[in-house]
DNA sequence: ACCTGAACACCGTTCAAGT
DNA sequence: ACCTGAACACCGTTCAAGT
C-alpha cells in the first residue's frame, strides 16, 4: 500500500510470520529466503542480518513453534475443570489438536538439527515439556497417576502423545481415531495406580 | 576400476544405496540428484528414467526404509524366547535400536508428503506395523494384554514407540534414558490386564 | 545499524540428441 | 530402453557499496 521506508522496521518478525505461513500451505520443505524476501517486500540478502542461514531461520521457525505449543498445552490445563482424568485429556487433545492443524511445522520442530544447533530451541521446547511435567506432579499428589520420577512418567506421556500425532500426521492412523487412542493413553496412564489402589482395597478386604 | 558400460546396468538400486549413505552420513536435506548421480558415475540427468523427482527418490528410500524396520521388527520377535514380556521388550527396543541408528532416515519415513502421495511407502510401512499387530493378538490369547481391538492397542503401541524414538533424535531424551522409558512403556501395556486379574482374583476372596 | 545489487557456484528439471 | 549435454530458471551465500 504505502511505499515503504528504506528501513523495514520489523524484518525479523515479518520475515517468520511470512515463513510460518509458507510451512503451513506449503511445506517447510517450500521455504526459501529469496521468496521469503521477496514477499516481504526486500532485497534478497536483507535477511542475512536477521537469520545467518536458512538453517537459522528453520531453528527460529521451531522455537517460535514450541513457544506456542507450550503456551497452548498451558491454556488447555488452565481452562480445564477439576477432575485429573478431564485436565490430562485436554491436554493431550491440545497437543494432538495443535499437531494437526499444524503438521509441517511440527515437523519441522522434531527434526533432529536444531536440537543439536540451537540450544535457545531445546530450551523452548523443555518448557513446554515443562507443562506436562506440572500435569504429571498434580495427577501424582491426586495418587492417580503412578509415583515415580515424575521426568520419566512426563517423558513417556509426552513420547506417547507425540507418536499420535506422528502417525495422524503421517497418515497412519485416521483423523477420526485421533481421540479414542487418546484415551486410550490417557486411561492407560491411570492404570498403575488404579491397580494398586485395587490391591489396598482387597488387601483390607 | 574397469571402465564402465555406457548402460549402468543397476542404476536405480545404486541411486538408492548411495542416497541411503548419504542420509546416514549427512542428513536428509543433503540429499541432491546431480550429487548422486556424481558419486554414482552417471550424468546429472540419467536418475530422470528412475526417479521422475527428488520427492519420488525421497518415497522410494522411504518405502526401502520401512521394508527394513518391518524385517528387524520381524527378526527381533522371532529372535525372542517364548515369554511374552520379553518378545514386547525386544521388538520396542528393535524399533528404537533402528531409529537411533538411522534417526535421518525415520525422519524422512515419517514425512507426510510421501505417504499422501506413494501408496506403496504407505502399504510397506503397514506391513511394518502388520509385525507389532501380531505381536499385540499374541499377547491378548495369552491374556496378557487389553482384550480389545488389536489394531487400536496396536497403535498406541506403535505411537508409543515411535514417540520415544523421536523424543531421543530430536535430543529431548538422553540415549541413556530410553531402556527404562521402554520398560516403562511395555510395562503400561500389560497393566491392564493384570488389573483385571487382580480384580478376579480379589473377588474371589 | 540495516539494506541493496552484482557475482559465484550450485541445484532441479526439460529436451533434443546420441548409443 | 537407457543415457548424455546444453539450456533455463531458480537458489543460498558472499561482499563491496549505499543510506
Amino acid at each position: 500500500m504505502t511505499d515503504r521506508p528504506y528501513h523495514h522496521g520489523n524484518l525479523r518478525t515479518a520475515l517468520l510470520e511470512q515463513a510460518a505461513r509458507t510451512v503451513r500451505e506449503h511445506g517447510a520443505d517450500e521455504l526459501s529466503l529469496r521468496e521469503l524476501a521477496r514477499q516481504v517486500g526486500v532485497s534478497h540478502s536483507a535477511p542475512r542480518r536477521h537469520f545467518a542461514d536458512l538453517q537459522a531461520l528453520r531453528a527460529a521457525l521451531a522455537e517460535a513453534g514450541f513457544a506456542r505449543l507450550g503456551a497452548e498445552l498451558s491454556n488447555a490445563v488452565d481452562a480445564a475443570g477439576p477432575d485429573f482424568a478431564g485436565r490430562l485429556q485436554a491436554t493431550a487433545s491440545a497437543y494432538i489438536r495443535f499437531a494437526t492443524d499444524e503438521a509441517a511445522l511440527l515437523e519441522l520442530m522434531f527434526a533432529s538439527k536444531h536440537h543439536e544447533q540451537s540450544a535457545k530451541t531445546q530450551e523452548t521446547a523443555e518448557r513446554a515439556f515443562a507443562v506436562i511435567l506440572e500435569l504429571i506432579r498434580e495427577g501424582q499428589a491426586a495418587g492417580i497417576l503412578d509415583q515415580g520420577d515424575p521426568e520419566r512418567v512426563g517423558k513417556l506421556l509426552f513420547a506417547t502423545v507425540q507418536g499420535i500425532a506422528a502417525l495422524v500426521t503421517s497418515g497412519m492412523v485416521e483423523a477420526t481415531q485421533v481421540d479414542e487412542l487418546v484415551s486410550d493413553a490417557t486411561r492407560l496412564f491411570q492404570c498403575g495406580a488404579a491397580q494398586r489402589a485395587e490391591k489396598r482395597v482387597s488387601r483390607r478386604s
